[in-house]
DNA sequence: ACCTGAACACCGTTCAAGT
DNA sequence: ACCTGAACACCGTTCAAGT
């Protein structure tokens, strides 16, 4: 899975193929099936191992550090892997690793006085759009931009986010 | 080009094919190469046309109004062409369909108050998110979520959205 | 249990050839 | 100008067979 994703970010999606992996591993094709479903199930591997690549951050840091820390992994992580980054949106948040993720804005949200019943919602939209971001850099949307000019969008967006949660926790 | 996106969206974006399409005119895939560059070209003309259907809303309407329509015209067609909307974070928003669109939102920030300088960097945060939910959307990601929650929890992103502008052309 | 050979239906692309 | 036939290298997948 490891090998696959590492073809994937060194010659792009396309070469991601079932021939490629297998030749990789000094195998045939047809000896990959017996290990994932088909290339689909190959894809679905390699995706879930990037979600392994930003864990929950630590829990001694204020709330508004790990949520910067959290995207800011997430965005390391789509600068590394641009070709298979954005098949995150592609699947549902439900694997386990992906809970773990979301578990963590959860309890942030908390800290920052969010309430339970809105949590939910708002931890969707923050993710919406932290991955947005990371996915439309990985995919080429900002090509023409400088990284300093992202660095700067990125930043101000984790700015918005803040002060919508603390808005939110305010109005509760 | 239209038959092409049908194709995408009646079988899915993997039969989206040379072959596929050429059978739909009539016609030999070596035939395409004529008037596509490929499969690429192909890909890149399905999106182009994709940008058509938000064009920029009527200038009569406030503001506010013109986002929310222009929003709403985005999610409604991710929700008609799911296979290939998520291609639109591929390409860098430079072709001419694309920048009428922006151009439109640089006007509707600008009538908002928001200063010249904070305009381009404002557009890139409210298109980011607005596409990154939509593609979520058409991708797969909220799968396992009611219509009526997701129609909430656009209204809330556009909300948030809307007063990210006014406290950004406040304090200019 | 795990891997392979052979086979099938399908890709994208090129190039010389046809009209 | 526009389309086609033949060819090439490459896909994903199944299945019976090997060890």
């Amino acid at each position: 899975m490891s090998g696959a994703l590492a073809l994937a970010d060194e010659e792009g999606l396309e070469a991601l193929t079932m021939a490629r992996v297998a030749e990789r591993l000094g195998v045939t094709p047809m000896a990959l099936y017996r290990h994932v479903a088909g290339k689909a199930g190959l894809l679905d591997g390699v995706v879930e191992l990037l979600l392994t690549e930003f864990p929950p951050p630590p829990e001694a840091l204020s709330w508004p550090e790990r949520l910067n820390v959290l995207a800011g992994n997430i965005r390391a992580s789509a600068h590394r892997h641009p070709a298979v980054f954005p098949l995150v949106l592609h699947l549902p948040a439900n694997t386990p690793e992906a809970r773990r993720t979301r578990e963590s804005v959860y309890r942030a949200l908390k800290d920052a006085g969010v309430t339970e019943a809105r949590v939910a919602q708002i931890e969707r939209l923050v993710s919406t759009a932290v991955l947005g971001f990371a996915v439309s850099e990985a995919a080429g949307r900002f090509r023409h931009h400088s990284r300093h000019e992202l660095d700067a969008d990125f930043g101000a967006m984790q700015a918005l986010l803040r002060r919508f949660i603390e808005q939110s926790a305010a109005s509760n």
